[in-house]
DNA sequence: ATACGTTTTGAGAGCGCTCCCATAATATTA
DNA sequence: TAATATTATGGGAGCGCTCTCAAAACGTAT
C-alpha cells in the first residue's frame, strides 16, 4: 500500500537510484532534478521503508533503552520519566527513535538476548542497574554499542554518572557545618552503585571531620517512599538531629515519619535528600537536596552513544556530570555556599 | 557478523526453508529435524533479523506509543509511567516491542508523518491527547491501526477510557452526601476530554441534588501540582468547605495551599482527588480519590490494539473501564459505600 | 570535429527473511 | 508391487532499499 522508491521514481521520471540520492542528500544530483523529485516526495508524503534500509545498511537509527525491572518499581519515582525525557529529546534531535524495554526480572535475560541479536537497535542505554546485573556481561560480549547511566565497577564500560561519593559527602558536610551532631543516614540499596557511593560519601564526611560512625544511625531503604518512612521510624529512637536520605523519595518518607512523630523539620530534625526531583521544592518545608541534572544525563548519554555508533568512537569510559547542593529550608540553613 | 538463517541451515545440515519453519513453529517439520535445528539455534543464540522479516511480512511486531508533548510536562505525574508499565508488560507478553515517542509540539506533525509511513510500527497507542489534536486526523487518514487512551469525541475511533463523567459525579455526590455545602472544583484543562468530562460530572452531581453552581467556586488548572496550589489559593477567599480536584496531583497542590492557610483537612475543608496515584495513600491525611486502573488501561489498550493488528478486528470503538471511589481520610468520612 | 574530464544518471546485485511451489521421502491403499 | 495420498524438504522469487559500477550527458580544450 505505501509507496516505494520505485513509485516515486516513476512518478518523477527518474530512476530509483536518483530518488535514493535525493532522500539521502547525496550531492551528485542536478539541482533541477532534485527539486522535481523532492516535489513528488512531498506531494505523496513519501517516507522510505526503514526496515528495507536497515536491511542493507545494517543500521536502524533506533536506540534501545533498558530499564531493568528491579527498578521499574521505582517507576513511581520521577527520576525515570525525567531521564526518558532527556533521552527522547536527544534522539529526536539526531533523528533516532527510542525503543523502550522495561525488563521484568523473569524475562530479563531472554529479552537481552533478543535485543542484542535481532538487529532492532543500533545501541543501548541501560539505566540504573545493580552492580551484579548479568546484562553487563552480555552487553560486553556482544558487539552492541552501549552506555550505562550510573557508574559500573567493571573495566572497559562506557558510563555516565554524577560523582555520587563527592555529592553524598558534600550533603553530609553541609549538615555537619550547620552544627548537627547526630546525623543519621537513610541509605539506598547497597548493590546499586549510586546507593553505595552515596553512603561512602556520608562515611567520608564523618571521618574527615572526626565524627564517629554510629551504626545505629544508618538504615537501608530501597529508594521508595515507604522504605524511607520505615527507615526513619526505626532511626527515631536513636534521636538523630539530622538525616541524610539517599534519594528525595526516601526523604519524603522520612519527613512523613517525622511529621507523625510530631517532630518539627528542621528544628527537631533536619533533612537533606538527593536528586532534586520536581516535587522537592514544594515539600513542607522545601527540601534541601543534591541536584542531579537528570534530563541532561539522559541527553548526554544518547549523545555519547550515537557518537560511538556513528563514528565508532572507542571507550569514552566515564563521563561525570556535576551536581549542586540546593539549599532550601529542611536543613535549617536558608543560605550556604 | 550475526548469523543468518543460511548459516544455521548449513550448520544443521538442512535448508534455509526448514530453519525458517522451525523458527516460526510450522508444524510440517519432522520432530527429529526440528530438534536438531533447534539445538543449533540455541547453541549459537541465533535470533532472526527482524528487519528482514518485517520487510517480507509487512509486520514488525512493534507497537508505537505516542505521548504528546503538551503532556510531557505532566511527566512528573506518575500517571504516565504507570501507563507505560502496563503497555510494556502486555507488549512483552505478546512478544511485541515498544517504540516510544514523546512528541515535542514543534516536531509533532513531522513525527507523526514518519511514524505512519516509515513502517516501523504495526500500530500506535496514543495517550491523553487534546480534543483538537491533529494527530487524530492523520491517524484516521492513514491505515495504521491505533487506539487512544482517553475518549475522543470523533466518530469511528477506537479508544479506551474510564467513565470520567460518572466518576466525577460519584466523587462529588460523595461529598454532597457527607453534608458539604460549598463544594469547590479544581478542574482540569477543558480541551482535554478527561478534564472536560470530570467537570461535567461535578456539574451533574450538583444539578441532581439541586445545588446551585457557584462559578466562583470553580478554578481551572493544568493537572500540575503548582496549578492545583494556585487554584486553591484563589478559591480560598470564597470559603469552600470541600474541594474536588480533577487529579491527585492537583489535589496535592490544593492540600499544600490549605496547609499554608492553616486550614485543617478535612475539618475545615475536605478534599477529594482523582487517579489514585501511588502517593495518595500516604498524603497527610490520606487522600480520598477516584481510582483509575491505570496500569490495566495500558495493558488493555495494547491487548485491543494487537487484536486489531493481528485479526483485523474492526471498530472496538470505546472500551470503558471501571473506577472505584477510594475513601480515605481527606473527605472526613472513614467509611462510605 | 575529436578527445578528454566531470557531473549526472541508471542498472544490477544483494541485505536476510518468508512464502509459494515443486520435488523427495514416507505412509497408505488397491 | 504399483499407484496414490500424505508428509517433509529444498529452491526461487521477491519484499524495498543502498551501493557499486558502468554508461550517458555535458562541458571544455585541443
Amino acid at each position: 500500500m505505501p509507496l516505494t522508491l520505485e513509485d516515486i521514481a516513476r512518478l518523477s521520471g527518474v530512476s530509483r537510484s536518483t530518488v535514493s540520492r535525493v532522500i539521502n542528500a547525496d550531492m551528485n544530483v542536478k539541482h533541477e532534478t532534485r527539486q522535481k523529485v523532492q516535489q513528488v516526495i512531498n506531494n505523496y508524503n513519501f517516507q522510505p521503508n526503514l526496515a528495507a534500509r536497515g536491511l542493507v545498511t545494517g543500521r536502524t537509527n533506533v536506540v534501545g533503552v533498558v530499564i531493568p525491572a528491579s527498578v521499574s518499581l521505582l517507576f513511581t519515582d520521577p527520576y525515570f520519566p525525567q531521564l526518558l525525557q532527556g533521552i527522547s529529546a536527544m534522539c529526536t534531535k539526531h533523528d533516532y527513535s527510542v525503543m523502550l524495554w522495561l525488563a521484568e526480572p523473569e524475562y530479563e535475560q531472554h529479552m537481552i538476548t533478543r535485543i542484542l541479536h535481532n538487529g532492532l537497535v543500533d545501541g543501548v542505554v541501560v539505566a540504573s542497574i545493580r552492580m551484579d546485573d548479568p546484562i553487563i556481561q552480555s552487553l560486553k560480549e556482544s558487539k552492541m554499542p552501549f552506555i550505562l547511566i550510573g557508574r559500573h565497577p567493571t573495566e572497559n564500560v562506557n558510563y555516565l554518572d554524577v560523582d555520587n561519593l563527592q555529592s553524598g559527602r558534600k550533603a553530609t558536610l553541609h549538615l555537619l557545618r550547620l552544627g548537627y551532631k547526630r546525623i543519621a543516614a537513610i541509605i539506598g540499596l547497597q548493590n546499586h552503585v549510586a546507593g553505595y557511593d552515596r553512603y561512602q560519601g556520608y562515611l567520608k564526611a564523618l571521618q574527615e571531620t572526626d565524627h564517629p560512625l554510629r551504626p545505629e544511625l544508618v538504615a537501608e531503604g530501597d529508594f521508595t517512599e515507604e522504605s524511607g518512612y520505615t527507615a526513619m521510624k526505626r532511626l527515631l529512637k536513636y534521636r538523630p538531629d539530622a538525616v541524610f536520605a539517599a534519594s528525595d523519595t526516601m526523604a519524603y518518607g522520612a519527613m512523613r515519619a517525622l511529621r507523625e512523630a510530631n517532630l518539627e523539620i528542621p528544628k527537631d530534625v533536619a533533612v537533606v535528600g538527593f536528586d532534586d526531583i520536581p516535587g522537592s521544592s514544594k515539600t513542607v518545608p522545601p527540601l534541601t537536596t543534591v541536584r542531579q541534572p537528570i534530563t541532561q544525563m539522559g541527553s548526554k548519554a544518547v549523545d555519547v552513544l550515537i557518537n560511538i555508533i556513528e563514528n565508532g568512537t572507542k571507550s569514552t569510559e566515564g563521563v561525570i556530570m556535576d551536581t549542586e547542593l540546593v539549599v532550601r529550608e529542611s536543613c535549617g540553613a536558608s543560605n550556604m555556599d
